[in-house]
DNA sequence: GGGTTTCGATACGGCACCGGTTCGTATCGT
DNA sequence: ACGATACGAACCGGTGCCGTATCGAAACCC
């Protein structure tokens, strides 16, 4: 575990002991003004300790620097892979399909548009971005490929091109607000139904 | 026209002429550091002066402040919006998805993704966003309307969902490179046909 | 040539902010 | 009570920017 903040076996501390409600307070305040539309780059340690009523020494206690600090708070926003049921091919696309793009803290649905020119210009970013991406990939390909084995979808599917087709639409959708006048809750449902049924005429 | 440097008919300027390679300099200098990486809120008038070996006076002669110097920056790289052949609904959505998130200027690849925060922050810059696609948009609205009546596609057809299952793909590869290992010049084909078609096996 | 404007360069005052450290105080184990 | 550590606040040195002003030279019209 790379946190910082590890609970591993506790060493007997001599002194005072860390307060547990700045280290909440200074992770709360990064997520904040990340949300509030911050830039990364913008993002200071300065601001940061001011928001968590911190002072700066304190973070710099607990932190070597603000990526580190970003790497920990950041980590936070990364909810529980959903599951699918493993019934039918179609409602297991229409759940992984409506969690993409989708964090269980709704600060993050203000805070992944921040993060794009960041995963654009460094590679080291974009790589993390793709692992933490990768296990729900990996979930989709896997029902994917479940359908083509069971006959409900085509056999020569293009996994890769098919997952593109499925998740492009919603991830447009909820960072960019593409299209204003889509709603969110309704999508998934019509972009799996869309996608399978194709668009044109029987 | 709403560009600082209209060319409407010359009033004659009783001095020394505006030097146009001074324009062209600083349009360009905004650009390359934008492309360079530059956010928007960091990038500033001295390092544009600086870039294009021009003095900040020249600058604020031209323009009032950063946002105006953008904004006529940033229209340069709108190209011409590609018109559709209208022999087969097929080929035509090929052309127009292929131009979703493709711009003349190689630099705007580069620059498009660091406008992201800004468009989800600013209203304005969201609705600025907004009418500069808008004519792509209709212009593929026209064109899935006219495969819905010539019967090539489905009768019920829901135009906007279509769209964003076509375009969504495109713009996320182009715009983040989700899926990495997918080939940009195949994808508007692959793309086009996966929707029609379809997932599911016939 | 005279008048006018722009050119690039440089300088200026002022401001805002930032990173990292220091300082006196508060809170812990023993 | 004592030593050790963490706490928030305040401090320091430095950077960068803005927007304006000024300068000598240059480019234009008449």
């Amino acid at each position: 575990m790379s946190d910082v903040n590890s609970t591993a076996d506790a060493p007997r501390s001599p002194g005072r002991p860390r307060s547990v409600r700045a280290d909440e307070a200074i992770i709360e305040a990064t997520l904040d003004l990340l949300a509030e539309g911050s830039t990364i780059e913008a993002l200071s340690i300065e601001a940061i300790a001011a928001r968590a009523g911190v002072g700066k020494a304190t973070i710099y206690r607990r932190w070597p620097g603000k990526d580190a600090l970003l790497l920990d708070a950041l980590r936070r926003l990364k909810g529980v892979v959903a599951q699918p049921a493993g019934h039918s091919v179609r409602d297991d696309l229409v759940l992984l399909v409506g969690a993409v793009g989708h964090n269980i803290d709704p600060r993050a649905e203000r805070i992944m548009p921040c993060l794009v020119p960041e995963v654009n210009r460094s590679p080291d970013h974009f790589q993390l971005y793709q692992n933490i991406i990768e296990p729900r990939r990996k979930l989709m390909r896997e029902v994917l490929r479940r359908g083509v084995a069971s006959g409900e979808l085509r056999a020569d599917l293009d996994i890769e091109v098919a997952m593109a087709l499925l998740t492009g639409p919603m991830l447009v959708q909820r960072l960019l607000r593409w299209h204003p006048d889509l709603d969110d809750r309704l999508l998934p449902e019509k972009v799996v139904d869309g996608v399978l049924d194709g668009l044109r005429a029987d």
